[in-house]
RNA sequence: GCCCGGGUGGCGGAAUUGGUAGACGCAGCGGACUUAAAAUCCGCUGUCCGAAAGGACGUGCCGGUUCGAGUCCGGCCCCGGGCACCA
């Protein structure tokens, strides 16, 4: 009797010897090849979900593949501490956010140990602690200095009955989560960063960004949205302010029948002043919530507001409408409305019995019926008078020249991406640096007063900041002026927090500076993975933040991730599994079941990384079987005691197959994990190898040194996903030395190469036969081969061949 | 609504550059071992026709390009992610 496969002892002695040995705990070597290996960090909840476990495994096999191939590896890992869950547990049982966030971080350390991932625990980073935000309120200060801040008012979700702002998540239906009140919009000054001074570096910079998948560089480039316009504008029948609106179709300006303004536009207020119904319908707009899917998606309603503004080519009166898709916050307001070629436009026009006008005309010269069918394509000006005839290019350079002759207008760049907002009418979060003061206005703290520290000892209600009603946070001395001043009480938005974490794990214990040398060495990030869910918003802003820093000359780096690996979702029922929807599967009751490795093994081959993962429970038990025959396969081996070396000249056909099969795995697992990040089929290929050599019976000398080698490559190569399982049969195979310090083993070219090789034979495109041929047969005699086959013979009979297409080492080809 | 993905056996998935569809695993069926069960081992398993050899069909739907399409092109359907205050 073997040995019988105990996963708790073996995974137990391998973390031992990892952490006796301080294996993953890395300094600054400028001699050596450095790999910073990052996971999005997790935001502490409570306990590891299955999400957590897939990206944390996959960055794991990175890091310890790395690694292996004589890398400088770090791979550290922290905590995102700030955010509402926090907030939302002490509402519930009144524990302190911080004690709730501080207990959740010990759980889920604990967790992470379990599983074995070789993290440098010495770099910790937890956003809450006033050492890290402290860094942050003080680059907001330095961005203050450059005018990369400002206030401005802007909108939020209001909850009537809580009195509180909400989060778009805390609306649902319209209507607060907690209260259940109908949401309103409100507008209340906050604090922005100026994402769009970085625009255009943010989008240029993605053409030269080959470590990024092309679906997130897309999504980046759409969400920037530079889009080349004009802006102009409308006089408004008696009003001394015209009505500015840009356009990108300036060419179908003259087809503009109507135009459209917010209902917090002043117009509207105006308007309403005598209007009764014009009033009730523009309450009615605000209470809906702010979330552009729900404006979006919403019936489109509007209302002529009884003004009208002046076309500025034609002269001609065009009526204003208050709509509910048209923001404030957006652009200036007001849009104007070409019914004939826009899609929205039409069919609000249909809806409102508003004017449809064609002045698009299809290129191609085709009829269309525009009160039947909106034509948004580009085409040729009609019913535009003197611009009639010309196509989209030269109407677009006509028109915006006669706006910028007659200074009405001008061609201008636009871009769809917003100045961050980072204000939040929170608790939980940094507190942003600010003090008012009646005579200064808003004065940033001076770097000697950071870090603005953030009272832990608090009891939230749900009903505003408790913040608000600390007086020895709020009252402070104005640092310009000395008089009375309140201290902010809003705090960032946790997205801050996440911007600039990947840098800080370099240098964590720095007190003098925010990035020191050491952040030199190990930025940028090399291989960065995380949730496809973060493709735009944290990306970006971290792209943004590295950019800042950059600026202020604490950084040479542009791009803070070179290469980006984004996992797809774990997926139960056919939604993200998250705590809000109490779809969760635990981990810990698999692991306790099965232990780390067939977990980890399991969520590596369960689904290509990239791909969202369906959860099943079945299959976790099929990873701890074959672990299982892993073992025993190398135990049964071990226990026939030492091998003699290869003698690769005495090998008989068998024994030059296993070792064909060993040189194969090693370069197809090799190309799997290295350059496809296709974890999957590298498990798929391991786990064909041990088949191949638990078939192979041959206790000869020769024999077991070619099993022995066989053996000794799938530890190696399954140790990246299974590594404790690996280090101790590693030692079973007879070594003394750790795995953890073994490198990644070569392929033999040599052992390769084959005499025959099998072709498929197709007539017209179907499989009809296979034939064997020399590897180096020329192609006459692989045609005269494959004609030659019996059942090919059968589909050629009495038929011409027109035609024979022979791809080397594939196939063969007959057309007749 | 807009942007980005995905859809292949009973299930998860493989097919890397347009070249053998279904690797590997799960589940199922049959067998060995066992007093029995579990565990383990061996075999079969896309659907249909056929005793077999073999054949027909088959990658969400409709159409196209090609000697050849899961892969490329056009048009749809369904599912997932994001949409700026969930993280």
């Amino acid at each position: 009797m073997s040995t019988p496969y105990k996963p708790e002892i073996v995974e137990q002695e391998a973390q031992r010897h990892w952490q006796e040995a301080r294996s993953f705990e890395v300094d600054e070597d400028p001699g050596k090849d450095k790999f910073y290996c990052l996971t999005m960090f997790p935001y502490p909840s409570g306990k590891l979900h299955m999400g957590h476990v897939r990206v944390f495994t996959i960055s794991d096999v990175i890091a310890r593949y790395q690694r292996m191939l004589g890398k400088h590896v770090l791979q550290p890992m922290g905590w995102d501490a700030f955010g509402m869950p926090a907030e939302n547990a002490a509402i519930k049982h009144g524990v302190p956010p911080a004690e709730w966030t501080y207990r959740n971080i010990a759980e889920m350390r604990g967790q992470l140990d379990r599983l074995g991932y070789a993290y440098d625990w010495s770099r910790e980073v937890t956003t809450c602690r006033p050492e890290y935000y402290r860094w942050e309120q003080w680059l907001f200060t330095k961005m203050f200095e450059k005018g990369l801040v400002y206030r401005k008012n802007s909108v939020v979700n209001w909850d009537p009955v809580d009195q509180t702002v909400l989060a778009n998540e805390q609306v649902i239906d319209g209507r607060g989560w907690r209260s259940d009140a109908l949401v309103e919009r409100r507008e209340i000054p906050q604090w922005f960063m100026k994402t769009t001074a970085y625009a255009d570096e943010l989008l240029e910079e993605l053409d030269r960004m080959p470590g990024w998948p092309e679906s997130v560089k897309t999504m980046q480039r759409n969400w920037i949205g530079r889009s080349e316009g004009v802006e102009l504008s409308f006089d408004v029948k008696g009003e001394d302010e015209p009505l500015t609106v840009y356009t990108t179709r300036p060419d179908t300006l003259m087809g503009v029948t109507y135009m459209a303004v917010a209902a917090e536009h002043p117009l509207a207020a105006k308007a309403a002043k005598d209007n009764p119904d014009l009033a009730a319908f523009i309450a009615e707009c605000v209470r809906t919530d702010a979330a552009e899917a729900t404006i979006e998606t919403m019936e489109k309603k509007g209302m002529p507001l009884g003004i009208s503004a002046i076309h500025p080519l034609t002269g001609d009166e065009v009526p204003l409408w208050v709509a509910n898709f048209v923001l404030m916050s957006y652009g200036t307001g007001a849009v104007m409305a070409v019914p004939g070629h826009d899609e929205r436009d039409w069919e609000f026009a249909r809806k409102h019995g508003v004017t449809i006008k064609q002045v698009i005309a299809p290129a191609d010269g085709s009829q269309i019926d525009i009160q039947e069918q909106v034509f948004v394509d580009k085409g040729v000006l009609v019913n535009s008078g003197e611009f009639d005839g010309m196509d989209y290019a030269t109407a677009f350079n006509a028109i915006a020249d006669h706006f910028e002759r007659t200074g009405r207008g001008r061609r201008t760049v636009n871009y769809r991406l917003r100045d961050w907002g980072v204000s939040r009418q929170r608790y939980w979060g940094t507190p942003i640096p600010i003090i008012y003061c009646d005579d200064c206005d808003a004065v940033p703290v001076p770097e000697e007063d950071l870090p603005v520290v953030l009272p832990e000892d608090v009891t939230v209600t749900g009903t505003g900041s408790p913040l608000k009603d600390m007086p020895e946070f709020v009252n402070v001395a104005c640092p310009k002026c000395g008089k009375d001043a309140r201290r902010e009480t809003d705090t960032f938005d946790t997205f801050v927090e996440s911007s600039w974490y990947f840098a800080r794990y370099a240098c964590p214990d720095n007190d003098t500076t925010m990035l020191d040398e050491r952040a030199a060495y190990w930025t940028p990030v090399d291989q960065y993975t995380g949730g496809i869910e973060h493709a735009i918003l944290h990306l970006l802003y971290s792209r943004f933040f590295q950019r800042v820093m950059r600026d202020e000359g604490l950084t040479d780096v542009s791009e803070p991730f070179t290469n980006l690996l984004t996992q797809g979702m774990v997926l139960k029922d056919g939604a993200k599994m998250s705590k809000n929807k109490g779809n969760t599967v635990d981990p810990q009751e698999l692991i306790n079941k099965y232990g780390a490795d067939t977990v980890r093994l399991f969520m590596m081959f369960a689904a290509p990384p990239e791909q969202s993962l369906e959860w099943s429970d079945d299959g976790v038990q099929g990873s701890y079987r074959f672990l299982k025959r892993f073992w025993h396969a190398v135990i049964d081996h071990a226990a026939g005691g030492p091998v003699a070396a290869l003698d690769l000249k005495a090998l008989n056909d068998a024994q030059k197959a296993l070792r064909r099969k060993t040189h194969q795995t090693i370069a197809k697992i090799g190309d799997d994990i290295g350059r496809r990040s296709s974890f999957n089929t590298a498990v798929a290929a391991a786990m064909e190898l041990l088949n191949a050599v638990n078939r192979f019976d041959d206790d000869s000398e020769a024999g077991r040194a070619v099993e022995h080698e066989a053996l000794e490559a799938v530890v190696l190569m399954l140790s990246p996903m299974t590594p404790h399982i690996c280090h101790a049969l590693w030692q079973t195979l007879g070594h003394d030395t750790a795995l953890i310090d073994h490198r990644w083993p070569d392929f033999d070219a040599s052992a390769l190469e084959l005499d025959m090789i099998e072709l498929v034979v197709q007539v017209n495109g179907k499989l009809r036969g296979r034939v064997a041929v020399p590897a180096d047969a020329g192609k006459d005699d692989i045609e005269k081969l494959a004609i030659a086959d019996d059942n090919v013979q059968r589909f050629l009979d009495g038929k011409e061949i027109r035609k024979v297409i022979v791809v080397p080492g594939r196939l063969v080809n007959i057309v007749v």
